[in-house]
DNA sequence: GTTTGTTTGGTCGTTAGACGAACTAACTCT
DNA sequence: AGAGTTAGTTCGTCTAACGACCAAACAAAC
């Protein structure tokens, strides 16, 4: 096969610390070994088990090449070998696989009444999960600083035990999160102008990894796109279903987080003129007339309390189950509403493919092919242009998930732990 | 001063021909080189006229590097040395600009009553500029092609006057238009399904460079880019305000087209449900109740045709002065409606800017405070998450400067012509 | 004028690292 | 055993960035 002619795409180049709007950065040698060492761990990652044979063949890179690179990898740890193939005309090749023990990515979702702490290996597969009440909505910022600062450092202390290296963390959060990891505004959690990134780099006092946070929404995104069935999908919208909605925005492969870092607010856009009166002070919004709030507020006398948010829904699933006309009628009129900010989004943004996240998981029955009809019937391209709604298949702590898969998706773009 | 630390950006490879979702490419010294040509001619193109060691100093490449790419570049006949600098210490510098005589990028707007076509050189300096009447909506789409080629092939033959090469020819059309460059849907125009791109390569037979085909929305987005005052910004959205309302969504510096190329389609949101009519089938959309055409059909007696929209924009505009209070009024009502949809883009993108386009220009004494607030109000993130919204200065014709500048962007981002 | 200092831009040798070809290793098949 | 096949390594080549040095060309100070 002749190797085929490559032009027009993207390398990695050292762009930290340089002034901003400076424009792109000039490549280094250097460079390229990045960007071919990241080609070479993805491709592991995507193919593994597979030779350097095998690595050579599909990149397009040069044995010798290859060789080079898998030798810097095992060096780093990031790979290893395992076994030869058998039974097979020619020399057998020597197997590579990600080398699942020596790293951990550690992701914490924080929210309303529960924190999520997962840490995954190289692999992405799961290390620990745990789950825990945590009361985001009514302790002060210090306190829930302090609380998740106390849940990493027992994490971090596990992985340690189990003489593991962690790469990074990263906390997801409900609400506006700036592109320097400070929370601006998270209205379920209380919060306003909390430097979260900073305050928990403080607290873990030089902890010998980058602390991040991001939204949960967009961390909801790239859990979809990692770990879900979505190989090769490249624009791909995610949507919370929590006492909010939010979504996350993959376009192009990456996360488009707007130039504030806001983007995603897809909760309150105005689905409704004069609708039902939204917390945020507005009317109609998407979150009021599609969000589990309002569709708990109609079914469970008395209101909602956060806290006992899932047996609610459980609830609501079992009316549903049993055929309850007026829980039906909620659902029809919610899946209904939900279609038409779906709709807003294929619109608008053209993605592959919308993920429903969060609670709507369990009410999907009643209301996915509700809201796809609607949604088709939305969008101006024929089809859709192709977007599919489909349901989420991560369940709780997608979040979590995505916030450990963003440390991975920093090493798979080159940024990879120094060798031993 | 110290070399900044770079890390964590990307560089310039070979993606083309390679299967989709192969991943990233593996990067080669070809790469490296033609990342440092980019990132030497747009620094020439920000900060001309300037001297190597201008450049050296502000990109961080070496001497040596800068004045070897430099020499590349002169090779190409891209860079021009001018004069030198005098009364200053120390040696005089040459300096360096972009040659403007050798190249042109040719742009074509093609639309319902007219057609326009530009040509530029690669400083952005217009070449050329026809406006002409083209029967876009009631032609056949083979007639419409074998229009628009007669005018390529006027513009390529004057530019060979002028002893100018042609880099590349992008036609932009008011409609759905895909990955390949056909045209999926464009309902003003009455296409459906039509293989522009590789129809116009073929009536230009061969023509030895690319021709492409987008959508307007886009390419105004990427005219604002480029020729619009936002120097530095990365997130932007255009707004057309011809018959259709379009978008052209710009994020992280790039144009984002979606899975099937169909993003931006604003203009069939669902702004008042239960609203007007819409030619789609569709009731309320934003191009309904936000459009020109159905602020034309309230102010002018007898309904719209499309080849008359600028004189009666006039006269809308005329009786605005005037202080009609009909007019004033539509055009309130018309502006809190745009101001809703901005607002939806807002939440969603969180872009920086978004630039009023087409005939808003004209109308935006009446209506951009209004809108402005009104996407202020709707939008989540405080202040509208710094969103800003402005009017095009760019005039008619901002498609086809922004399909010119595609072309531009492409030589901005390495694929440079041969050397002599 | 002469000297000194400064800045520009080019030359030269070094170096990182991808590539191609040749080579060795290890297997299967006949 | 020999032929054929595939895997991975070694070695030399080549591209292109980098650092150090140098000559040229000027202004300012003397």
């Amino acid at each position: 096969m002749m190797r085929p002619t490559r032009n027009g795409a993207q390398l990695i180049t050292n762009t930290q610390g340089s002034a901003p709007g400076t424009g792109p950065q000039p490549a280094d040698f250097t460079d390229v070994r990045a960007t071919n060492l990241a080609v070479v761990l993805r491709f592991v990652r995507e193919n593994a088990p597979c030779s350097r044979a095998d690595i050579a063949a599909s990149t397009g890179l040069n044995k010798a090449t290859v060789s080079s690179l898998v030798a810097d990898l095992i060096d780093r740890r990031l790979l290893r070998e395992t076994g030869l193939t058998e039974n097979r005309v020619g020399r057998p090749a020597t197997m590579l696989v990600l080398d699942g023990s020596p790293y951990a990515a550690v992701g914490i979702e924080v929210n309303v009444d529960y924190l999520t702490a997962v840490a995954v290996d190289l692999k992405g597969e799961a290390l620990l999960s745990w789950r825990r009440a945590f009361p985001g909505g009514s302790a002060s910022s210090g306190q829930a600083v302090a609380g998740i600062a106390g849940v990493a450092r027992r994490v971090v202390t596990r992985m340690t035990k189990e003489a593991r290296q962690v790469l990074g963390l990263t906390v997801a959060v409900p609400g506006l999160v700036d592109l320097t990891g400070s929370v601006r505004l998270a209205p379920n959690m209380g919060w306003r102008d909390v430097d979260l990134a900073g305050d928990l780099a403080k607290a873990l006092r030089d902890p010998g990894f980058p602390v991040l946070v991001d939204n949960d929404a967009n961390l909801g995104a790239l859990a979809e796109l990692r770990f879900g069935p979505h190989s090769g999908v490249r624009d791909l919208v995610y949507l919370t279903g929590e006492i909010g909605v939010g979504a996350g925005i993959v376009l192009d492969g990456r996360l488009r987080r707007g130039g504030a870092g806001f983007s995603g607010e897809i909760g309150h856009i105005e689905i409704v003129p004069g609708g039902p009166p939204c917390h945020c002070g507005r009317r109609g919004c998407l979150e009021v007339v599609a969000g589990l709030g309002a569709l708990l507020d109609r079914t469970v006398p008395g209101g909602v309390s956060p806290a006992e948010l899932e047996p609610e829904i459980d609830e609501v699933v079992q009316r549903a189950e049993a055929g309850d006309p007026v829980v039906l009628d909620l659902l029809d009129t919610l899946a209904g509403n939900l279609g038409r900010g779906v709709g807003i989004v294929a619109n608008l943004l053209n993605p592959e493919v919308v993920v429903l996240g969060g609670y709507y998981v369990k009410l999907a029955p009643w209301i996915l092919a509700r809201a796809e009809q609607e949604m088709l019937a939305r969008a101006l391209a024929p089809g859709g242009g192709g977007c599919r709604l489909v349901v989420s298949g991560l369940g709780y702590g997608a979040a979590a998930l995505g916030a450990a898969a963003r440390v991975l998706d920093s090493v798979d773009s080159g940024r990879l732990p120094a060798p031993a």
